[in-house]
DNA sequence: ACCTGAACACCGTTCAAGT
DNA sequence: ACCTGAACACCGTTCAAGT
């Protein structure tokens, strides 16, 4: 059979990432597998792999799109915030990365559990919108730091990224350990008020 | 056939486990099955489940030596350390952390990567070895904090641990962003830098 | 040119059947 | 009682064959 050219190629590639990203959240990594998706959009197997080549590169596809709403997310609670201070916004930001993880569980596992096999590499655009992310949180650092210290500036942005995300996935894996259960938030404000008193001491 | 009784039950689940944590450093996780591990101690995969039930649970029992393995990383870093001042201890288990992921990146990735499904509850005497972890962190910041702000201290504790575990973990997934490539020391200084600076500056 | 679906080499898990 | 291995219901991936 075949030749049906119901959608473009296009078109094929879009429906196919809409199904994977509701199979991602809907069933977690677990769920999202080639045959499944491939009956959602009412195709073969064969016509996935011709259009993506490898699972993997439908679930890198997939976490761009993660990452997109990540970014959205983070930009529309910095319009939000009330106030252009350095604490005020990236509370702000932690508070939406939180909220994001919170709506979207499977998404960012997958986003932040997959591994391309050993010799693959993520492609280009991908870290574009890493960098994004990240610029967003440098930018609102700025008034932190003087001109000539943007590698610092820089160093302090992925250091809270860095740390908002272990407290995020180590809550999520149930690795943050032992009865007491302080929250994620609690543990973000600590994070957040300490290092901020760090970075107000250091600049005097 | 069967009834062999080479080795007892106990003999066998610590033969299957060697050869389990064997693999997962070699292959990762993607070549730690069921099939594999049976094979490497000569038996069927049937007595495998018999053994531990699921492949789940060997997986959890595995990664409950890496987190024996982590501890006693962490032991000897302290008693190598020539200061009881945080800053010098948790710098040193900052950097046995580090290389520990070295050294066994793949046992560290199944540790963290590994989700039961979703009704299972880790066991308690994970959570033990998870606490027993975190201890040694509270403890070496005693001297940064009054006897009545163990809660305060406690929350350091994970904040720092989180902080640190996020800088290994984006690294790891190279997802850490971006050509201009901070090294995982120098944003785990940057972090305990910073942080310790907020502790004494809100200490005073 | 495009698409299918059978086929290959794997999985985790179960369980009747053997000793 | 203990162990096996075939069987079930899946995987990712490929590719000859069809239109």
């Amino acid at each position: 059979m075949a030749r049906r050219s119901d959608h473009s190629r296009g078109e094929l590639r879009k429906m196919a990432l809409a199904a994977a990203e509701s199979i991602a959240e809907q069933e977690g990594a677990r769920g999202l597998t080639a045959r499944e998706v491939a009956g959602r959009i009412g195709y073969s197997v064969g016509t996935l792999y011709n259009l993506f080549g490898t699972l993997d590169d439908l679930i890198v596809e997939v976490n761009g799109t993660t990452l997109d709403a990540l970014y959205d997310s983070l930009m529309e609670a910095r319009r939000k915030a009330d106030s252009d201070e350095p604490e005020t916004v990236i509370a702000a930001f932690a508070a939406a990365y939180i909220d994001f993880i919170d709506r979207q569980p499977n998404r960012w596992d997958i986003l932040f559990e997959h591994k391309l096999p050993k010799g693959r590499r993520l492609p280009n655009w991908y870290f574009e919108k890493l960098g994004r992310l990240l610029t967003l949180l440098d930018g609102s650092l700025a008034p932190l730091f003087a001109a000539d210290q943007k590698r610092d500036r820089a160093r302090a942005a992925r250091v809270l990224w860095c740390g908002l995300h272990g407290i995020c996935s180590l809550a999520r894996s149930g690795k943050l350990g032992v009865v007491t259960g302080e929250s994620v938030p609690d543990l973000t404000e600590a994070l957040l008020t300490t290092y901020f008193a760090g970075l107000r001491a250091r600049a005097r």
